[in-house]
DNA sequence: AATACCACTATCTTTTAGTATACTACAATA
DNA sequence: TATTGTAGTATACTAAAAGATAGTGGTATT
């Protein structure tokens, strides 16, 4: 393979660890592959999150396209928050990283 | 799936990334598909790294038992890093990466 | 009327990741 | 013998990420 190819798959690999890394990003999109959810649905799901940060995460997601943000105000107001077919095409490799996931650990603490 | 195999599965995710994140590790792993390499040649390849960042990656790759470090002493010097079997085991995993972030790159940009 | 839940925002502090720059010790090469 | 390459280490610094804590304006519940 080229020099030139393997630099672009560098970089490939780069920009998703930018879109799904970060302490949060990623957990925060699986928890999106379950089932749309609310903010403090996602919050609670998350665990030691803080609104702060789950909040700047969300934009980041909206704004890569991955996560639509719809409000609801029927009577009082509700926020969803959801995976965009985008979004959903991450669903796989999520899938691939859990099972991976659960394979490294028994390797590593086994 | 009951809530609690979901916790699960979040904390694999992040484990996953945490070990792929970063703003180099997923890189140096992605170099080390390729093919063994010694450590100024995965510097070359990384372009614009830190031999102290390169150093403490390869380290905690090393801990995570995903690279190995070989010195062989010949006549000079020289370390030769490589994926263990286990680091081997994410191939598909960054190859599927390098494919999605492609896709994703024409999205976000196009 | 008081409390609690919803979806946040604001401010401040801490932690962590990564950079910059210089240096070491050894070997090979010109 | 001077320079270049290998494989790093040491020290200091900066910027970004995330946490801690408190507060806002609304609705719904008791």
């Amino acid at each position: 393979m080229k020099n030139k190819q393997k630099q672009v798959q560098l970089r490939d690999v780069q920009d998703v660890i930018d879109i799904i890394g970060g302490r949060w990003r990623g957990a925060i999109l699986a928890s999106l592959c379950d089932k749309e959810k609310r903010f403090n649905e996602l919050k609670r799901d998350l665990g030691s999150i803080t609104p702060r940060t789950l909040t700047k995460e969300l934009k980041y997601l909206e704004m890569n396209k991955l996560v639509s943000r719809e409000v609801e105000t029927t009577t009082a107001i509700s926020v969803i928050y959801s995976l965009t077919k985008h979004g959903k095409s991450l669903e796989p490799l999520i899938g691939q990283i859990v099972v991976w996931g659960q394979k490294h650990r028994k390797i590593v603490l086994g």
